[in-house]
DNA sequence: CGGCCTCCACCGATTTTTCGACACCAATGT
DNA sequence: ACATTGGTGTCGAAAAATCGGTGGAGGCCG
């Protein structure tokens, strides 16, 4: 069984219906003999009757039988089954436009989606889609496409209505926006849970868990920072991203190619270039990456900084340690800290 | 107002003094009237005297002066000290040549000089020297100064190299100027942010808010209409302009005198004299606009007059509104389009 | 030149989507 | 058996998006 989060921050997860837990581990009630996801909506048990599971696999073994709501054996992997194929449907031709009524067609109810997608991704799923779509086109008008084609081969039926929703995403008119890019984001599994990832055309801009509350905030920072729209929707780079990231969850991996860009202060830039010289499984003391970005003595700035670090695991942030051994701060929760520094110093994932 | 990080993060990296935050946002202490940056040395005021503003103008405009410890005008602040001191050397004797040697002889580095105007003004430190005194020269000319001297005492040391360099602006050589005119512009700051000015020898003809990042397009195109060359440089008007500018956004004055050239197409200038028509502090909607100009049903083409206008505020474009009672559009961005039209209504700008 | 084409800081009438409220359901504690 | 919790489906009103209008400007091409 292994690696499971620490019980304390388990019972944090399950008390808080944290659903970035789901998958990595599974909770079972004694008294009802029924074990449940993290996330599961049903009314939380006496704590003494709780018990933590690594897999559903060892919960039905000892005798537990799988909660009808949140059926945990049904979706296993995070999104429930019905988003997954929901987000292949919309893939197949993402500019093509699904209203409510398609919806229902498949045996959806348009609300439940909606209410899924506001919980899980911040945006209701018709924005999703549309900010898919438009993302899309920005892309094949920053490539000089002819400005008419590129509106009819995006769901919309006339010229005006795109023109609208373009300025509204983008701020500006689709003319003016040739050059222009925007940031896509995407998301992402891996056996330490869900992460959200972010690029431009030049490269990779955000990688965080997503169980920070944040998401929101995240996003209004990141339009900040770039000064550019963010939209859902696919990349070169993203692709690229999640191929090494199967191969680094893996074990396989040990330096990433994938583009990066990260602006930031001349403190921070300096910091996080360092970061990225720590060597795949060795670690740092915040010291150290004080006195490597040029100020010795400014460890709780370096700290900060990692802190600012928007590029997950790519910017090793996590290989930089206290002291005293002790394993010091990290965004996405202790937890994974200490199950990545294991992965790159060999140690059996679960 | 708009984007800052969230309050409890700003109060955590004031309390660190966290540098990493310098520029991101700014501290306003309403017990001393003075604003700092987060990292500032001095002591940290009670936090019920604090207030947190987005940058640096906008502490500013409230009324507090920048702390003399951590200086937050000195590094982000729009204009570096540096180069408004340099800007301010130029204007004390703008027809002296100022090489390399002169800006190193200033602890200046002339790259880095270079880079900074070309970034911030479009041109080279040099280009905007030889816009400057060929500027100066040009109204000389037109005045009906003696040709050569004019060219000595413009930085030229000889005849052909002033010809050579005029030729290259003006696409003229200087001899055929006489009774042409040059357009000069200048740079106002505001409350709202920096703007573009531009005048002939008859009136303002540019006023736009300069992170329109059209700038460059725009000059070229000022310059094809007027059929004149565009160059830095001083002008009654613009001085003119600049009391009656400041006057406005202090809320006492209501109607400019500032004369204005806006040549444009018959229809644009019906669309433009309509704007003049509007009262101070009220609106109109483009549907209105379009009715005055003489072509009902010509709503859109009339918001797209309106974009066209080249004299922002004087031409109060602001004050044409959407029919159902949004804001519409602004090329200055929408939330100067609200702060304008709020100080018109006696709002006290934040 | 004059036609042809693209783009634009809008508008009004239709869809379509969103949002709130409310009843219902599964899982659980008492 | 009944209360409690949070998700789900349904419904209707309110808010947005969309669609197909619009007239004018400016670039391009013969």
């Amino acid at each position: 069984m292994s690696a499971m989060p620490p019980v304390d921050e388990m019972q944090r997860a399950f008390e808080a219906r944290d659903s970035s837990y789901d998958g990595v581990f599974f909770v079972a009630v004694s008294s009802t003999g029924i074990f449940c996801r993290p996330s599961c909506p049903a009314r939380r048990p006496l704590s003494r009757n709780t018990r933590f599971m690594a897999t559903a696999k060892e919960a039905l073994f000892a005798g537990f039988r799988p909660c009808k709501r949140c059926r945990p054996l049904h979706t296993d992997g995070q999104p429930p089954e019905w988003v997954e194929e929901l987000l292949a449907w919309v893939e197949e031709d993402p500019s093509r436009r699904i209203k409510d009524g398609d919806l229902r067609a498949r045996g959806l109810d348009p609300a439940r989606v909606r209410r899924h997608f506001q919980r899980t991704y911040g945006m209701t799923f018709q924005a999703y889609c549309r900010g898919r779509r438009l993302g899309d086109a920005l892309g094949e008008i920053r490539e000089g496409g002819e400005l008419d084609e590129v509106i009819l081969g995006h769901g919309y039926e006339s010229h005006s209505g795109f023109r609208d929703a373009f300025v509204k995403t983008f701020g500006t008119p689709p003319g003016k926006s040739r050059g222009e890019d925007c940031i896509q984001v995407d998301w992402i599994e891996s056996p330490l849970g869900p992460l959200v990832a972010g690029a431009t055309a030049e490269g990779i801009c955000l990688l965080e868990f997503t169980d920070r509350r944040m998401l929101e905030a995240q996003f209004r920072a990141i339009r900040r920072l770039f000064k550019r729209a963010v939209v859902p929707g696919k990349n070169p780079h993203l692709e690229h991203l999640k191929r090494e990231l199967a191969a680094y969850f893996s074990g396989t991996l040990m330096r990433f190619t994938v583009p990066l860009v990260f602006p930031g202060t001349p403190f921070q830039r300096r910091v996080w270039e360092e970061l990225l010289r720590i060597p795949y499984g060795q670690t740092r003391t915040y010291e150290q990456m004080a006195q490597a970005a040029g100020s010795p003595g400014a460890c709780r700035a370096a700290g900060t900084a990692n802190g600012m670090n928007r590029i997950a695991i790519l910017i090793p942030c996590h290989r930089v340690v206290n002291k005293d051994g002790k394993l010091g701060g990290y965004g996405g929760g202790l937890w994974r800290k200490a199950r990545l520094l294991g992965l790159e110093q060999g140690v059996p994932s679960s």
